[in-house]
DNA sequence: ATCGGATTTGCAAAGTTCTTCAAGTCACTA
DNA sequence: TAGTGACTTGAAGAACTTTGCAAATCCGAT
């Protein structure tokens, strides 16, 4: 057997994949269901090699799955687990940031006044 | 008033700053409550300059808070909401890994089978 | 004042990740 | 079977991050 692991390593190993804006993006739309390529680059509008170097990392961390269809390749969120956990990062992190920003908003606020 | 950072980046640039060994662990001590440095040290064993380094990552994103006591130092998690992401990450986390190691597992014997 | 322990900062070297361009594959159709 | 559209892959350089050393700072004790 290869040495386990440890598992903080792999949580952040698991973070840093979802660390990138373009990778977010993808998560997100393959929330609601699987989508061709063709798709997500319309809505990402990014190149198509730049995309697709992006899904590659999704793809060997085994976060989505991709099949062909006919021409078009179709991409979708692996597995009940990772929908799960992307669902709830999603929930959490809408709140944080959105806490966040209100705090901000008051940093500024307070900024304004001590000028 | 500036330009507002995209949702989505603001969660990738979240993620990214969790996407590393220290700074997860780092942030699982202070789980259970405000840690010296020291503390920090002993249980992580790096050079103090490096985790200094990682903790300044953290204080700079505002996911962490420190304040001086006599000699040392003691940081903690910054705000209820980030202690309470923390902890919804974590479990989301660790359940998810361990399927993933479950899955890594049965592919392992598949492929011995395979062979 | 000076020292010593605790922590942070500045900085250069090493390592990693991103972006792009060019070339490659695959499946469909003419 | 040549051509085309849809993607993927390889590779090189740019951009970014991490690391560790040396110097700086801060505080309490001498």
């Amino acid at each position: 057997m290869s040495a386990p692991v440890p598992l903080y390593q792999a949580k952040a190993e698991f973070f840093r994949i979802l660390g990138h804006p373009v990778r977010i993006r993808v998560l997100e739309l393959l929330q609601d269901g699987p989508r061709p390529v063709r798709d997500l680059l319309a809505e990402i509008g990014i190149e198509a090699s730049s995309l697709s170097q992006q899904l590659g990392v999704l793809r060997r961390y085994g976060i989505v799955v991709s099949h062909r269809e006919a021409s078009t390749v179709v991409y979708e969120i692996a597995g009940g687990d990772i929908a799960e956990l992307m669902r709830t990062a999603r929930r959490i992190l809408t709140e944080l940031l959105v806490g966040q920003s209100e705090l901000l908003a008051e940093l500024r606020e307070a900024e304004a006044v001590n000028r």
